[in-house]
DNA sequence: TGTAATTACGGGATACGTAAAGATG
DNA sequence: CATCTTTACGTATCCCGTAATTACA
């Protein structure tokens, strides 16, 4: 059966009061309003309408659902118009947050070819580790890595934010290759500045999350920064594997102590909750997912 | 044709990416998931799959539309969960804000014949003229007068907050029956202290909004309190007409200068977003709603 | 008694599957 | 060539309206 046409069929009964001036003002015949009515009910197997053959008033449950209908209908409605605004080519200017690492490494070059294929939007790409107000400081979008469910905003996942532990390899020809986290008091270590803080490695194993104690040689507030130190021999990296994706398939950094790795968390994209958005927000949003996924 | 089947089957073949999947999926032929596909775009007039026989991949507008799509279900699945729960009998405590003068007159006797007629329900009824935040202070469901708008909650109109003139007809044989603004300068005025402040009486006439001052001869903090004097021939009295309905009705107070009135605004009543509301807090939004339509 | 909802019933549209054709890797 | 989508076509379902029936004011 059409839930929909039965939910539309109800909503009408309901505003004109009558079976009758419901089936006019859908130009069908009043038996089918009966018979919607009536397949609705049994369906939901509760009585929507107290009826006799001259007036009808809203149960309770009618009450109820009824808003529920308009909700439904007013959800398809925006499921067709999301879809038919996208016939005209977006436009205008995304502004977007994103955490420096993942910014630089997932959002621009998604950013890239997002314009590439949208020629006529334009976009602002703003890179900060800090907690930033969407609505307040004006942002389309903006990415977050963590759990962290804000009220009246939609979060999508959008893929995982894996760290690694890594060296160039003539540094693990010199100082060999750390097993277990005993090992890291042998090792010359390169941290970041806010990530790693307090002089610790946290890292996660089989028994418990535990922090380690280790020799910081450089500690550096930028990823890119410790990367380089690390590709020139400097000691070893804990960072996003999304940093080094590449040196490890190339060869030029080396994973190490896989199983010890901090848990990775989830990366979710933000926005505002809207029943008309934007064709160059919607399609960013998808872009980014597709994006993530093939690679 | 089933819209909502169409989107099933969509969403379907998304998931397991393939036609063949979802139609074992779903328990149907492969045939029948092509033309599900093939409705929904005609329907669109857009392509949602760009599709060989070997694998498919979401178009622009499938991409978007897939996740209208996932919402909409959501909403279908919420109406239908809302009927089911109402089954059981509805319990549990509700905490209600509302303004002293329509909480008192109009909620409090809803309040009434809800708990009559769901005796498991206990209900908290807050009076105050203050804007009370929902969340913090753990309120169900707030009434407010007037058209803001908060993000985050849903507001649903409840009917109009109409301002009324009167007096008892012995005070107008003495001092007469004001006809315009400027007569209230000859009247006896009875005010409250925070809505007619400031010795002003809003007034709303054919030309403009305008503040006329007049004579006040009582001032109080509590509508009650007010009519109470105007019953006994203190004065003209401005206030709710739901405060006077009765007495205007019987005859006891009498309407004056039914066209200077201010403008009625909006009674609201507003709520936490929910896709699964409690029974009580639907029941009692409907029972209100239907309270107040049918006086 | 007249109006409105419900039931009975027949014709036509369409939902669905089988089988064959076409496309793709 | 094996697999997956699409087209062709026949059947069963149920959609829908007319006419008759029942219920209510």
């Amino acid at each position: 059966m059409d839930k929909l046409r039965s939910m539309e069929v109800f909503i009408a009964v309901v505003d004109s009061g009558s079976f009758t001036e419901a089936a006019a003002r859908l130009e069908i015949s009043a038996v089918m309003v009966g018979k919607y009515i009536q397949q609705l009910e049994a369906q939901l197997g509760a009585r929507l309408l107290d009826r006799t053959t001259r007036r009808q008033s809203l149960t309770d449950a009618g009450r109820v659902y009824v808003e529920e209908c308009r909700r439904v209908l007013e959800q398809v409605q925006a499921a067709d118009s999301a879809v038919e605004r996208l016939r005209a080519a977006p436009s205008g200017t995304l502004r977007i947050s994103a955490p420096t690492t993942f910014g630089a490494c997932v959002v621009a070059p998604g950013v890239a070819t997002f314009l590439q294929r949208y020629p006529d939007v334009r976009v602002e790409l703003d890179l900060s580790n800090r907690v930033v107000n969407l609505v307040e400081e004006g942002f389309d979008i903006a990415i977050r890595i963590g759990e962290l469910r804000d009220h009246d905003l939609v979060a999508k996942p959008l893929c995982q934010y894996r760290m690694v532990i890594c060296a160039s390899p003539d540094y693990l020809t010199r100082y060999g290759s750390p097993k277990t986290p005993e090992d890291l008091a042998n090792h010359r270590c390169l941290s970041h500045m806010v990530w790693n803080a307090r002089n610790e490695w946290r890292l996660s194993g089989v028994e418990t999350d535990s922090p380690w104690r280790r020799d910081t040689v450089m500690s550096c507030n930028d990823g890119l920064g410790l990367k380089m130190a690390a590709l020139a021999g400097a000691g070893l990296l804990l960072q996003p594997e999304i940093l080094v994706s590449e040196e490890l398939a190339s060869g030029r950094l080396v994973r190490v102590m896989d199983e010890w790795l901090p848990q990775s968390r989830p990366v979710q994209i933000l926005y505002r909750q809207d029943l008309r958005p934007l064709p160059k927000l919607s399609l960013f949003i998808s872009h980014l997912q597709a994006e993530v996924q093939s690679q």
